[in-house]
DNA sequence: CCTTTCATGTAATGGGTTACATGATTCG
DNA sequence: CGAATCATGTAACCCATTACATGAAAGG
């Protein structure tokens, strides 16, 4: 959320909209989750907010980061990484494929192959909006940054895809 | 868990020391979640055991799948998949570099790449012991699967390191 | 006028991690 | 004889999702 509003100042509502595409590829949050951490990070000092006019039946808030939310985000990029661990219910799936029948594991394969090439085509639409865009090629412009993390997640869909063409060919005949 | 017994019946805690390596590449169980959820699924008859023998103060017991866990675990891998959210720390802190020192960046990205390549070197060691296993060629074959998913996991791995190489380019001079 | 979008909150539930708890066998 | 491994459980807590709740403005 401060990597949100660090780009640009946003309402709670905004927040949750802005979850959905380029950040929510990596992470995402319900509203539900994003108005109590709101609160959280304005009582801790690192977001603050001025009322606007608005359509909802409460007072719409504007949110922005502080010096010391900015602070506390640019630590937290540069700060030690832990492992983390993987959970990918897909191939966990792929892992069982064995115990299906030879049909089935290929309309599998098929499928999931399908939801990254979807994936894919999100991701390369994405990264065409910022061809040509001049901030992108700034390394200290947030638009350098999208750019670069939808490269990554064109180049391993990729892969992906690649994967589970080369997995198909090994499932073929049977 | 189905999955893992219908590998292999096991105890306990032979899954959770099981879902350190091979399974846990790709997903991961405390013990504290493995004994109540092993109780559930023997009440559920997917799933029975018997005492053996063991060093524990407590009784130990091997679990194996029954017909109808086998047949239940068949159905998972075949059913609708549902679109998974996708969450990553790492391409979250990426998405923030342009608020750092470029000697930050650098240096980010290089511990980012450095515990993929760990990961790629882990892959390709239990991809190599499958090298030459004639069970692998099966695809009604628990290692086969073992080596397909394997494969995958080399694949993107190497995909994200290429990427994190092409990154530290884009952020050369500076 | 009805549906969608804007707008903000709380409550209940579920899944997962960490901490608490116990104790036998084996190896150095 | 002390540490590591084997072995199984419960309790507390945290994070995240889903459901509950409200209501104004704008567009068709």
């Amino acid at each position: 959320m401060l990597g949100l509003l660090a780009r640009r100042p946003s309402t709670g509502y905004e927040l949750s909209r802005r979850m959905e595409r380029p950040v929510g590829w990596f992470w995402t949050a319900g509203h539900s989750q994003i108005y109590p951490e709101l609160a959280r990070l304005e009582a801790a000092g690192l977001v603050t907010h001025e009322d606007v006019e608005g359509a909802g039946p409460r007072q719409t808030k504007r949110y922005h980061v502080t010096a010391a939310g900015l602070a506390d985000l640019r630590a937290w990029v540069a700060a030690e990484l832990e492992p983390q661990p993987v959970r990918d219910l897909e191939v966990l799936r792929l892992w069982s494929i064995w115990t299906v029948e030879p049909e089935a594991a290929r309309d599998l394969v098929r499928r999931v192959r399908e939801g990254h090439v979807e994936r894919l085509a999100a991701y390369e639409a994405d990264l065409a909006t910022l061809d040509g865009v001049a901030e992108a090629a700034d390394r200290t412009r947030p638009e350098f940054a999208s750019r670069v993390t939808l490269e990554g997640g064109v180049r391993s869909r990729r892969a992906v895809v690649e994967w589970l063409d080369w997995l198909l060919e090994e499932l073929a005949d049977g």
